[in-house]
DNA sequence: CTGTCATTAGTCAGACAG
DNA sequence: ATTACTGTCTGACTAATG
């Protein structure tokens, strides 16, 4: 009986920003926003107080990664150039990313969570779907009950929607964000969800809104009212299909408590775009390392790649990758590297260089190997 | 035998997300 | 001196296979 399920997402609030307050509490109500490769981290000065990096301070070439709500009215957001932020926000403070705090509190959240609801499914560090539809409690109590114990944890607020679906959930967890409780049910779908913006669906980005707006459509409600065929003219079929059906609520895809990983990379920005030539030695060293770390990646997780790939960005953010698929599975450094190597034979460097990375795929466990004999069968003198 | 069509694997770009 | 890093998915194209 699919058509009784009750599915929550769960969104932490401002999670990467929120963790920093747990350490530096005075900021609070501050405009924080975390980010930025060599960030400072905060200091104790001669008067015993402490001291924190400003935006203004910041020179280099690195992103927000998480604002405080505070710093996000000043329209500062993640994904924003550091450099970019300082000009709207020179004030607020700046911290370095401090991922393994994030991690150790993602790790909590979870647990708790799963110690009331243990159908979970991953969505990264700060989110997660969690399938309700088997527990006996009513929705409310079971949500407030579940937002109570993570902050009791953690210290930490977080948003949840509750649907049908993970499509709706995932819509009504931002609708009450920070710190709410969103509880749709499907007859509602008219009401509260078609007046939303169509790019409040998950999976419609900057992009496809605006081919969507071009045809005339801004709202959910009024992608539900477009032809299926009209869409699949302008987006293909599965896509298509895809924004009729969710326009229409519909989205029947499982809460997925377990998944492999279907790739793994390793790509790195320098601090300055690189000379192919002139900087050849320190291209040459980064290589090998984002090559060694893919396969301690790799190794700590048991697989090994089918596919190897390379990518670079140029100095104009001009994007291209090459692949190869080898015959052999690989999982040491120096195969891959040999790998790589080739595929960047096949690429143009006649530009400076901005990133470089190395990406494996294909992935096949370890214990799955079948060490090919080697040398057992010598090569035919013939055809 | 030749041309066409369907299917699959591989490759690459790009969108999207957290 | 504006624009990270990791991962998934889809679409378009080519080549190989039957």
């Amino acid at each position: 009986m699919p058509s009784s399920r009750r599915i929550a997402h769960l969104d932490m609030d401002a999670f990467f920003a929120s963790v920093e307050l747990l350490s530096y509490p005075e900021l609070k109500g501050h405009a924080v926003v975390v980010g930025g490769r060599s960030t400072e981290a905060p200091s104790i000065n001669a008067q015993g107080e402490r001291t924190y990096a400003r935006l203004r301070d910041y020179v280099g070439r690195g992103v927000i990664t998480t604002s405080t709500y505070e710093a996000r009215a000043l329209g500062v957001f993640s994904g924003m150039g550091l450099m970019k932020s300082a000009v709207l926000a020179p004030e607020a403070i700046l911290l370095p990313a401090n991922f393994e705090a994030y991690r150790h509190y993602s790790r909590l959240f979870k647990a708790t969570v799963a110690s009331i609801a243990p159908l979970i499914e991953d969505r990264g560090i700060d989110e997660i779907y969690i399938d309700l539809s088997d527990i006996d409690e009513e929705t409310e109590s079971l949500a407030k009950r579940i937002k109570n114990a993570v902050s009791q944890a953690t210290g930490l607020s977080c948003s949840i929607g509750v649907s049908p679906n993970k499509l709706l959930s995932k819509i009504c967890s931002d609708l009450d964000k920070p710190n709410g409780i969103t509880i749709l049910a499907s007859t509602e779908l008219a009401t509260r969800i078609w007046p939303l913006a169509a790019k409040k669906i998950n999976g419609i980005g900057p992009k496809a809104n605006e081919k969507l707006d071009k045809l005339g459509i801004h709202t959910i409600g009024e992608l539900a009212l477009a032809a299926p065929e009209m869409l699949i003219e302008h987006f293909g079929r599965s896509t298509g299909q895809w924004l009729h059906q969710a326009a229409h609520g519909i989205d029947d895809r499982p809460v997925v408590t377990t998944s492999e990983p279907k790739s793994l990379s390793r790509e790195t920005t320098f601090e300055r775009d690189l000379h192919v030539k002139q900087d050849r030695t320190r291209l040459s060293e980064v290589f090998t390392e984002l090559c060694h770390r893919l396969a301690e990646d790799l190794a700590r997780k048991g697989y090994a790649a089918k596919t190897i790939g390379i990518k670079v960005k140029y100095a104009d953010f001009q994007v291209v990758t090459r692949d190869l698929t080898v015959p052999d599975a690989l999982h040491h450094g120096t195969s891959i590297r040999n790998a790589a190597t080739e595929c960047l034979r096949r690429i143009p460097l006649d530009q400076r260089i901005r990133l470089l990375g190395v990406r494996a795929g294909s992935l096949l466990p370890i214990s799955s190997l079948n060490q090919a004999p080697v040398g057992h069968q010598p090569d035919l003198p013939f055809e």
